[in-house]
DNA sequence: CGAGGAGCGA
DNA sequence: ACGTCGCTCCTCGA
């Protein structure tokens, strides 16, 4: 049967790293824990004495230990051939991309991927302007080569190579690597409490960050579909979730009254933010990057680089957002006051963390410290809607008897592998449970697709 | 083996 | 100093 995968390691291991703690599988496992020890590091935590508690969330970890589990050893069909393609339509381009340098000019000992060799080359020998600086010399990062490829036609080469290598190193070689020889699924390693903010990671693969967008990414994602011929995906996306749970908690009317009216919320900021009725692609765009920037605590300096205007004119589109929905402003004031009084942040479902720093003298610690504690409550509650939601859907799916199996989870999409047959009434299952984790002043709507595989089911 | 630069996702 | 949370790659020097 399936052996090598970490599960007994992962699941059955208080792994104490990160602050997290393995104190959940005590009763399914046979390893002794230290239950003195996890309680120190929970209530230093968490301020949560776990050995005499029977906290909320403690209750849904242990759950969610169990799906996780179920998901890990279900494991993802990936199919092997499109990715060993890929494999070798990417190796090509490498491959002509660096013969093309070499002979362009004249130095085939360069190494491309290498950060120094790259300046070098660029910089020393052919006397391109660098643009910026690093710690230890010129930057060669995507938005300098971005900037230099108008001029250079080199820089676009080597944007391409780094993209396909980053393709190829990142995922498709790695992701090959781990299609168990006997299940053919590749079976990720989930961590309960991977992020300090109660949010999962995933790793060995990590199945989280699978890129989208281009051709050969969408390669990537087409590979991962069901085993069987007759099965579909059915992925279900929280839209817009971080946001809505920002209206929610801050109780902003304006904001509220935007989403459930049905009304473009980028747009609605954008006709603020530039004062006009009349917006454009781009603007919509900028504002979009203004209402989630918010959520995170941008400053004005932070915002001008991505939206390549000043940092004067980005403090005034922060303030306009501001004026726009006044309660967020006071829900963060209220959060990082409450944060600084009792010590740590709450989310909505009594998740707690310690945050540190808020009385700090130095300014950048104090200001670091408020970010956290401003974007954390938002970040948790979503986690916590998601773990709520897998426990759920996975208990619904088994008493119901249905064959759908949750197979991955990605911060604030699901998915589900399940015979075609059973499609129409996992869609209303996922529906039924998924926005109704909390009832707010604003649905938690989801988006769901079907498709033969994971590309097909996100369109 | 670790640090630093880079880049992928939410 | 300048948005949060992650994982992994590659190089390079100890």
């Amino acid at each position: 049967m399936i052996r090598d995968f970490r599960i007994e390691n992962h699941l059955f291991s208080p792994h104490l790293r990160n602050g997290s703690y393995g104190a959940f599988f005590e009763q399914a496992t046979e390893y002794t824990i230290d239950t003195q020890q996890v309680n120190t590091v929970a209530s230093s935590l968490w301020h949560i004495d776990i050995l005499s508690s029977s906290h909320p969330i403690l209750e849904l970890e242990s759950q969610v230990s169990t799906v996780l589990a179920k998901m890990e050893v279900q494991g993802v069909y990936v199919e092997k051939g499109i990715l060993e393609e890929l494999e070798q339509t990417l190796t090509k381009t490498i491959q002509s991309i660096e013969s093309r340098v070499s002979t362009q000019t004249g130095e085939n000992t360069v190494n491309l991927a290498s950060p120094l060799q790259l300046q070098k080359l660029l910089f020393e020998k052919m006397w391109i302007k660098p643009l910026k600086k690093t710690k230890t010399g010129w930057s060669v990062d995507e938005e300098t080569l971005t900037i230099l490829a108008e001029e250079h036609e080199i820089c676009r080469d080597i944007l391409t190579h780094r993209h396909a290598s980053k393709l190829l190193g990142t995922y498709v070689r790695w992701l090959i690597k781990y299609i168990n020889p006997e299940t053919k699924r590749i079976h990720t390693s989930y961590d309960t409490l991977g992020a300090s903010t109660g949010r999962m990671s995933s790793n060995d693969p990590n199945l989280q960050n699978i890129p989208a967008g281009d051709t050969w990414s969408d390669e990537i994602k087409r590979a991962f579909k069901p085993q069987k011929s007759d099965w579909s995906y059915v992925v279900a996306d929280y839209s817009q979730i971080e946001i809505r749970i920002l209206a929610c908690l801050s109780g902003d009317e304006k904001m509220i009254a935007t989403i459930k009216e049905k009304k473009d919320l980028h747009l609605e900021t954008a006709k603020v933010l530039f004062e006009k009725e009349d917006i454009s692609k781009a603007e919509r765009s900028m504002a979009k990057t203004v209402n989630f920037g918010v959520m995170y605590g941008i400053t004005p300096f932070g915002l001008s680089k991505m939206l390549g205007k000043t940092p004067a004119e980005c403090a005034v589109y922060i303030d306009r957002f501001f004026w726009l929905y006044p309660a967020t402003r006071e829900y963060f004031d209220h959060i990082v006051g409450e944060t600084q009084k009792v010590g740590y942040a709450e989310t909505f479902f009594g998740r707690r963390r310690t945050i540190k720093g808020l009385s700090d003298k130095n300014s950048i610690v104090r200001e670091q410290a408020k970010r956290e504690a401003m974007n954390m409550p938002i970040q948790w509650t979503c986690a916590d809607i998601l773990k709520h939601a897998m426990v759920k859907i996975v208990t619904v799916f088994e008493t119901k008897k249905l064959e759908a199996k949750l197979i991955m989870q990605v911060h604030d999409e699901l998915v589900v592998e399940c015979p075609d047959t059973e499609i129409e009434e996992v869609t209303k299952i996922l529906h039924e449970i998924m926005e109704h984790i909390v009832e707010w002043d604003i649905p938690m709507a989801i988006e769901v697709g079907t498709g033969k595989n994971w590309l097909e089911a996100k369109k």
